[in-house]
This record gives C-alpha cells, structure tokens and sequence, in this order.
DNA sequence: CTTATAGATCAACATTCCTTGATAGGAGGT
DNA sequence: ACCTCCTATCAAGGAATGTTGATCTATAAG
C-alpha cells in the first residue's frame, strides 16, 4: 500500500515536465550530449523565448542542468532526477504487480 | 540517440495522465485492488463527476481498466501501461548514463 | 411500469499552461 | 564607452485542463 503518495507534489512536476511534446524533443536531443540554447532553436525551428520557458520547466524539474561558458548557455539531461522517475515508475509497478483483488463494496 | 523520439505523442499522454495529484492518488487507491466508483468518492470525499473525469484520463492513458459489475463500476491498474512507462523511463536513463560530452557550438 | 441508485456526460466557468513578441541582462568584441 | 550576440524574463492573448452542478443512461428492485 502506499505506492505513489510519498512526495506527491514532486511527482506531479516531474511528470508534468515529462508531458510535453517539445519537452521530450528537448530531452532526445540531449540525450546525444550537452547542447547550448543556440543549437536548439536551430535545429527545432523554434523560438528561442519558447525553448527557454521548456527548458526552465525541466530545469525546474531537475531533469537537466545548466552550464554558462561565455555567452552561450549549456544544457544536459541529470541523471538524478531521472532515477527519482525510475523509483516513481517502480512502486507504480509493484503496486500493480500485488494488485488484490475485488472487494465487496457500496 | 532517439531515446523519447517512438510514438511521443502517447508518451504525452501517458505522463499527462500521471501529472495529477487527483489522479495519482487514485492509482494509489487502486494500488490496493479493485474498487468501485462509490467506494472512491466516498474515502476521498471528492464529487463523482470529479473522479469520473479523471478515471476517463487514467483509463484513455491505459492506466486503468474498467469491470462492470451490476451498476458498479470496478477500476483496477493495468500493469500493461505501467511496462510502457518503464520502457520509456528506462531509455531516458540510458540516455542520460551515455550523454555525450559537449560539443562546440553557434 | 415506476422508482431508485451508480456512474457517465455535458455546459459553463475558473484556472493553469503555452505561445508570441518585446524588453532586459550579461558577456565579448571594437 | 558602444555595439552585438545569446539567453532569460515579462506581459498579453489563446488554448487546453480541471471543477461544479445538472442531466442522461443503464441496471436493479418493487
């Protein structure tokens, strides 16, 4: 019992984050390593002010980091939040695993 | 690379489906066993068209699934969606473990 | 056939989220 | 100092979500 409850409010950002359509593009991308913002708007066709709101979004979230060098800003997935996800995921999991069953009711 | 990318669209969903503090106790509820509607705006106090509507998410999403028993309605975990979410936090994870170094930019 | 109960669906409203264009800040270069 | 480039932030509008109360459907019981 008691699968997902813990930190509940967390949960609910994390998987906000996660759903998005140009957030997940966002996170595809550096999944082939650290990329600056530039590059992004470049190759997503997409304006930068909205890049920069879902990359805060998943910053927010923990599930990227950021990096200046000079003027140009580096983002890359974290891995920590992601093993967070990984957890959730898995008591979700459990829980479905020993589902009990019926319960006579009302 | 392409760790998110397959079928983002029912990502979106499924995650959207998650991003609910409502909805995530409700899975939590399920995480339990079987329970019928009345029984889960009874222990939640919450309006039956609230949970009604959120249910209809879970269950879109594949989350849920739903048993007619007389005139209740039983909802139960389908641990089908749940292995979905795994595979999609799981290439996240690789994604993040393998995550390139930077590369030059702009 | 009438009535009652469980639940889904609908319409209206509130709220939250996303997009866009404009502005501001910070780092280099001249 | 000034100008330019990269990025963040803000304000305003639009779109999608969640909430509430009312209505509708299906099942069961009398």
């Amino acid at each position: 019992m008691a699968a997902v409850a813990p930190s509940t409010k967390k949960a609910v950002t994390l998987f906000h984050a996660l759903s998005d359509e140009t957030r997940l593009e966002l996170l595809d991308r550096l999944s082939n390593g650290e990329q600056c913002v530039c590059e992004l708007t470049d190759t997503m066709k997409a304006a930068q002010s909205r890049l920069s709101f879902h990359l805060k979004v998943l910053k927010d979230a923990g599930l990227v980091e950021d990096r200046r060098e000079g003027r140009w800003m580096y983002y890359s997935l974290s891995s920590q939040a992601i093993e967070e996800l990984e957890d959730l995921v898995d008591s979700l999991k459990k829980a479905a695993k020993s589902a009990g069953s019926a319960r006579r009711c009302c």
